[in-house]
DNA sequence: CGGATTTCCGCACGGTCGTGCGTTCAGTAC
DNA sequence: GTACTGAACGCACGACCGTGCGGAAATCCG
């Protein structure tokens, strides 16, 4: 019964992701807080109560455990600032809205350390290897969706036609990762509502009319 | 005869300072690439050739270590980004450039793995302790320096009196880590322009006329 | 039922880590 | 000269690391 179509349901390779997700759930904290190199097979098996061989099992080799928590953090990520968007039409209040999600998901703690994106770029930056290749293209992807949404709410009239889009989404990534980076290092809280402040004025200074409007709406 | 006064001159303690300078330089390089749980002592004695068990003498602990790194980097910090302004006058344009000698140490590489200070505190912010606590006192310095030369530069007449120091510090210190980070995960020279450009135009933006004349003015 | 598959474990390996002890050697003081 | 001090060494320790092998237990298939 409760024929799942296609999808077999095998209880042994469920129940292998089942420890994969609680592993990775560890991990990602663990990451956001001591970096990808801090994570160690034996602590995880000693914290989760597994073998260290059992998890070493599990993703083959400590830098495929990496990439995997690297890969698990993106849908966290996803989940917590793009998707509640989805409904939210193009515009300059959805590029505010975005970034107002990304500083609840620093702020809230999400993950335990802060952002864990930060955390492990800033530890892979000047590094070589797979690990770097997936962080860096976790940040490029991440830029190329702030920017799409500055082009589209400038295409639906909420920006100058000159708007140098790659300008302002540098200038508004670089004041959230700021507030992550102040208030994890020093504890304040009030570094976000500097960040909300800056990108607020920033957006309107470069919005038309219509922009600035939609920015006023009340929520 | 060489009377230096008060100062003994003993070769053995001389020599010790210097293998210490010898080990501090290369920490440095290590730690704003790998960090400073990256450091180990094996690696290093092997790299200088020396003995574990002496690069362990000469600092006590690696703990110790760390934070003879910390301090060593601040000196170099001082040398290459505040030192060189001393002779410059209080306004608009000191702080213009100290932002400007804070961009050419980031991007000239003065350690091989960017700023320095970058590195440590994205991967200390989320810890306990005495490293943590190090990290985290000197970024309140060079937050608190950026405001003092903000504030001067305000009373000297280049910015309005109405200025809100602490939040044109916390973006323009924004733009100019975001720019390291950029540059440094994805190879992007182009970050310390945007970053320039950013910083230049929201001191325009603070600025008296004076300011502005003062920002203009040739080198 | 028997046989195949997969998760997970116990155990052991070679390696590196930080740390400590005792010693050697060069420079200083008397 | 002898006595002392500090840098640097050789060596060993216990702990932890990532990795691999062989087996036990559970699940699926026929």
């Amino acid at each position: 019964m409760s024929g799942d179509t296609g999808t077999k349901t095998d209880g042994r390779v469920e129940r292998g992701n089942q420890t994969r997700r609680l592993v990775l759930g560890r991990t990602m904290d663990i990451a956001s807080v001591e970096g990808l190199e801090g994570l160690s097979l034996g602590r995880l098996a000693t914290e989760l109560q597994l073998s260290k061989s059992g998890v070493f099992a599990l993703f083959g080799s400590k830098e495929e455990l990496q990439l995997a928590t690297i890969r698990a953090a993106v849908a966290v990520f996803a989940r917590e600032v793009v998707t509640p968007l989805q409904d939210v039409p193009p515009g300059a209040r959805r590029v505010r809205d975005l970034c107002r999600n990304w500083l609840a998901y620093s702020s809230g703690r999400v993950f335990a350390g802060g952002c864990f994106f930060y955390a492990v770029a800033a530890e892979f930056d000047a590094r070589t290897g797979p690990v770097h290749d997936a962080v860096a293209r976790t940040r490029l992807d991440w830029n190329a969706y702030v920017e799409q949404s500055l082009t589209e709410a400038r295409a639906a009239g909420d920006f100058t036609e000159d708007l140098d889009v790659e300008q302002l989404a540098f200038e508004v990534i670089a004041l959230m990762e700021a507030a992550n980076a102040k208030s994890v290092l020093l504890g304040e809280t009030s570094a976000y509502a500097r960040a909300d402040r800056g990108i607020t004025a920033r957006l309107r200074a470069e919005a038309t009319d219509r922009g600035r409007a939609a920015l006023d709406e009340k929520a």
